[in-house]
DNA sequence: AATAATAATGAAAACCATTATCAATAACAG
DNA sequence: CTGTTATTGATAATGGTTTTCATTATTATT
């Protein structure tokens, strides 16, 4: 993806513009954090990785545009707990594509897990479309996490 | 229940005894708000509620209780999104048991729904056994929440 | 191009829910 | 009762996130 020195890819542009918004070089530079790197980096870990190839670009403004980004769907927000907010690219070259969480009350950890049984999905399609009809509601996203103790934390 | 002026009922002396803790009444009050409201209660709220009765008890306690009554599974902790942790009892009287939310993305209202938990109970539980074995991680507790736009705000 | 209008940015200050501190008090065991 | 330990509440501190506001970059218009 050899487009971070131009104008970006013409599609992302077109995506932004069309809800009104600007394509910076900020913005192009905090969604290639987001594709380069997999996990659930907090505002910080993004500006570091930001600010090592763009020094100017401050905290604040990683701030504003992961809510821009969560706004506009291209990014999902994860609460885990541990008094910081975590983001993660929702569709992407690099997203492991859709996934959902295990999560340890002992250590924090979180594990990714995406080998869904075929019912699983199966139930989560008649589910939010029982819920959508029952109660108007228009389901956009979807989020499972299992609580526990990890592997390590019950030595 | 008619246990407030006095030790409280035996079974909950017991199980904070069980774990080292002391029932007091300021858990006993808080306890008590919790069992008589419905909904998804901030800190805060379960402050002002606790305070009209019992002006004495602080926000500190009732922070410090809720992380207790966590960590001993009679409270469940939410994270809508909206900067305030929620707390719900996971058992008891006035709980309505266990239930999945749709959380709107455009006012924040969050809608409890009991509908299809039969049929998703049982994927759940087939899930958390295929989850346990794979990652070797012990289960105690699931999230669900579903997003989207809620009826009003369509309009 | 030049310019006006508007959106985006960054540094610093403000915010605000939650936690830590610490001396005073309450609950329990013997 | 008395000593021991847990609990409490007021206050201060913490720390992630938002606001503020003057400056700068981007787009539309002349």
């Amino acid at each position: 993806m050899p487009w971070l020195n131009g104008t970006g890819p013409p599609w992302l542009h077109g995506k932004f513009k069309g809800c009104g918004y600007r394509l910076t070089l900020p913005r192009q530079a905090i969604l290639d954090v987001l594709n380069k790197t997999t996990g659930h980096l907090s505002a910080e870990d993004i500006y570091l990785k930001v600010h090592k190839i763009y020094p100017a670009i401050g905290l604040t403004t990683v701030y504003r545009t992961l809510e821009l980004l969560v706004q506009m769907g291209m990014v999902f927000k994860f609460d885990f707990g541990d008094g910081r907010a975590r983001y993660e690219l929702s569709e992407g070259p690099k997203s492991i594509g859709h996934h959902h969480h295990l999560v340890c009350t002992g250590c924090g950890r979180i594990i990714d897990y995406t080998d869904f049984i075929d019912e699983e999905i199966e139930l989560l399609k008649k589910t939010e479309r029982g819920l959508s009809k029952k109660y108007n509601f228009k389901i956009t996203n979807h989020l499972i996490q299992f609580y526990g103790i990890c592997e390590k934390c019950q030595k």
